[in-house]
DNA sequence: TATTGTTATACTCTATAACTATA
DNA sequence: TATAGTTATAGAGTATAACAATA
């Protein structure tokens, strides 16, 4: 019935994300870092570093892609592993200090590189936006959970 | 200043845009498609087709890399290309018979699997929250543009 | 000379499934 | 038996640069 206020959103959410995506991605590959490995040190940035299965969940990458990933990372000394202490199957995953310092070194800059582009929306609005996305990203997700559901 | 307004406002559109991707993902995957595959379909769909370079452009594919998805596509005999009569350089890319088939079998099911949970946001916020984006996307469109400029 | 698309290369990501070690 | 992470495999995406044909 009101598909045709639906698909505006839509395409406006996929659009937005993805000029979102291209104004960072220079950003990142100055880096030397790929999209993935970006996400993983964004993810672990200000945390005391999570498990992998933790990682997974937040960024979308499954465990076996997610080993490579931080395997790639660890070469370049920016991540390290250590035992969980409360599972002793599980590891965690975190920043090391020169980590950290490109986490923090980065997100700076990056943050004010974009924030020009926020501004284009007056403060209130910029609320009322993160609300709304918020109850569209949790209605996705619950419409996504129907799926394991009834196939 | 304002980067305590901007942050929420960028983490609800990444998890927005995931939460989305996450739902979609496994009715593209049922199709045999990657999600490259799926975005070429999706923007052929409804057009008489269009160049590589137009391709390349909305859907932030580079030309080397569309060469092969587009090959892999035309294997299944989803695609087609054909001279384009206006430059004798360019070639246009266009859905088969077949691949409007599947266009069309896959994106009103789509569409009707999402739907439910658009109907969290009342019409008239729908369309408020589809403007925004607009506002933002450009703006972030604008921000990009400036990074060639000035190195 | 500049542009369109292809090709070649090297690497990364990806899903999947089998494997280990813990629980 | 189930779960966390690793390994192995095969395919796909990616950036980059060199190339052919056309503008």
């Amino acid at each position: 019935m009101s598909k045709c206020t639906v698909i505006p959103v839509l395409r406006e959410l996929v659009r937005c994300y993805q000029a979102f995506e291209r104004a960072s991605a220079e950003h990142i590959r100055a880096l030397g870092l790929t999209p993935s490995q970006f996400d993983i040190v964004a993810t672990l940035g200000n945390t005391e570093g999570m498990t992998f299965k933790e990682l997974g969940e937040k960024t979308l990458i499954t465990k076996g892609t997610l080993t490579g990933v931080a395997d790639r990372l660890a070469d370049r000394a920016l991540v390290e592993r250590f035992d969980c202490p409360d599972d002793g199957r599980a590891t965690i995953l975190r920043l090391t200090r020169k980590g950290e310092r490109l986490f923090q070194e980065v997100f700076a800059p990056h943050m004010a590189f974009l924030l020009p582009a926020f501004e284009s929306l007056p403060e209130a609005e910029r609320a009322a936006l993160a609300r709304r996305l918020r109850v569209l990203g949790d209605a996705l997700e619950a419409r996504r959970a129907t799926l394991g559901k009834a196939a």
